[in-house]
DNA sequence: CATGAATGAGGATTCATTCAT
DNA sequence: CATGAATGAATCCTCATTCAT
């Protein structure tokens, strides 16, 4: 597929109708929802016809599951890293640091997994995003621990997931409220490790 | 046709239509999400047609609007509560039990309020939830505390929240859980009323 | 039908429902045409259910035919009284000032008429309709007279028709508007009168 | 399904699909009325699916606004002539002869605008039609003479109207029908030209 | 690479009508 | 006299998808 000559950063300029179909799908999906999102109005948007995007992707879903391996790759890396590190305290504290960053690489993805929830729950990326979601709690949980802290460890993640996109609406500047974001969420880890075993 | 035998089965339920068309459509809308639950499916579950819904509702986003102002009375009275409340930590504390409480009674909702955010932000309700959450956060927070300190507030409600749909996955006593949740989210509140001013 | 003591006046105040459906189904359908007007809107209108019209009516379309039925009675004995009369100038003249009188008398129902021609045709009332309609230009006409004499007499009739609405959008006083439209309907019979047999 | 085997009739049509529509939708629109005609209807005369119609016109009001839109130009270029004319009575009576061209070359659309007044009022359409007929009445017409003159040249213009459809129930050559009708709308012109201001 | 034309399945909604109470 | 509840058939319209060119 897309035979052009190999100046190492191929398929750059040229072909990039795929990657402005992703971008313009993401936009529309995480604005307006996956559903009520249609094909004829992607395609119009990109000044291009319905039958152009089944050209580069055999489906609508496709699109979607595209967009997702491309953007939720660093989060796998995350993850795949937190794995091969031993479980202390100041692992997760750095996977918590580097979760902040993968988040804010690919916030229109991660702000539509949340909002979308119910459609995705179906679609295959539903079972991809929720495993790695487990995943990350088992790197960050201690399944010894006692609930409370397991839920702390939880909700580190979450906060760190909703904050994304509830604070968008507070004052301030961005990069303090994720700091402050980071903060709390690292205190919840933090807490959860000095605590008691149920 | 459609016939079904007069066995009292179908007579019992009479009057009651109105109840069964909310109960029938929250258990599918919070399954299937609301865009891919369609007015064809919730009549033939209730056994009756398409036509009869309408009956009862104005339009599929009527018969939404009223289970959610059905359900999220208990909730409204809440904030009323809080808001007459003074200030202090006890009150955020009583609070969060109460709210723990009534996101009990009306799990499927807002299970589905979250798992369909893109979809009920352009509905009618989706403001009027978004001006709820605002107000308990208000309630919650202090506007002169650190920014750290507010995110607490936040995550605390959003740990709640998250709480409630995400645990069910873990094993564990359903309410031994919600217990674990409720003092994770207290924890954070009373600490960030600990904290000094930013 | 309808037991009530025999005042002379009988079933004028009372049982005026059926009454008011009529007026009411008039307006609208004068108003927005018979396919656009819903007997839920009517209803509405009346503060009564659909199902009390069908206790008065038994389907939409007997709703105008009885309103057709009561409101065309005048023209009806125009045409018998015109019947009867010889064929002589002086009675087109006094036809076409009768006329004049019974479109006054009921102009929604003949706007109406006018502005559901297509939809009324299928109706049974269209039938009725028409055959007024060449009865009074077989009354106005001389079959013997010159095609253009012929044309002058239908056009008479059209002239006073279509003068009831096209009219109402000029500037100046009704009466003396309806007095303009008659005369030039009298002028076109009379010059048809003295032209030469084709 | 729909299956026609290529024996060439169907093959010959292709790219004439969206005339194809305007022809058989205009003969139903005219035949039976605007509302009573479905899409599903039209679809199943062209052998095509309800969809493709879609394809070729955004709604089923965009259908007939585009046969308006083709078949009424001749009448636009007619009023843009005829107002540019000084308003002498010559220029009044080409204006009659050339206005019954423009209607023997549309009759199906004039004869559905004329019986579906009621419908076409709350269509875009409407206002244009309406729009052109008082233009055409600005030609005609002149606002010094008295009301009975006024009159007269608004009863020339429906008398062309109206008898191209209730000529047809007569018998009679269709072209001498048509020239009957033009000279009393001629004749009628000309005497109000001759009368004396009010 | 991309379009023009079409389809089949399904969506929400509206309507005239019925009937037991 | 009138209503409450329901139906069956139809409506316009939208969508993801296909395929010959």
């Amino acid at each position: 597929m897309g035979g052009t000559t190999m100046d190492g950063t191929k398929r750059q300029r040229r072909g990039d109708t795929r990657q402005r179909i992703q971008d313009v799908a993401l936009e529309l999906f995480a604005e307006q929802g996956y559903e009520k999102t249609s094909l004829r109005e992607i395609a119009e948007r990109l000044d291009v016809t319905k039958a152009a995007l089944y050209y580069h992707f055999k489906t609508k879903e496709e699109i979607l599951v595209s967009i997702f391996e491309d953007l939720s790759r660093p989060m796998d890396e995350l993850i795949e890293w937190g794995k091969a590190q031993p479980h202390t305290l100041e692992t997760k504290q750095e996977v918590l640091r580097r979760y902040s960053e993968a988040l804010a690489g690919a916030t229109p993805l991660f702000r539509f997994m949340q909002e979308n929830q119910a459609t995705v729950r179906e679609l295959s990326i539903g079972t991809q995003f929720k495993d790695r979601m487990l995943q990350m709690r088992d790197i960050i949980r201690d399944p010894d621990a006692s609930l409370t802290d397991q839920v702390r460890c939880i909700s580190a993640l979450f906060t760190m997931h909703a904050g994304m996109f509830v604070l968008q609406e507070m004052e301030g500047d961005p990069s303090d409220k994720r700091k402050a974001v980071l903060e709390v969420a690292i205190d919840l880890v933090t807490q959860a490790h000095s605590g008691a075993p149920s």
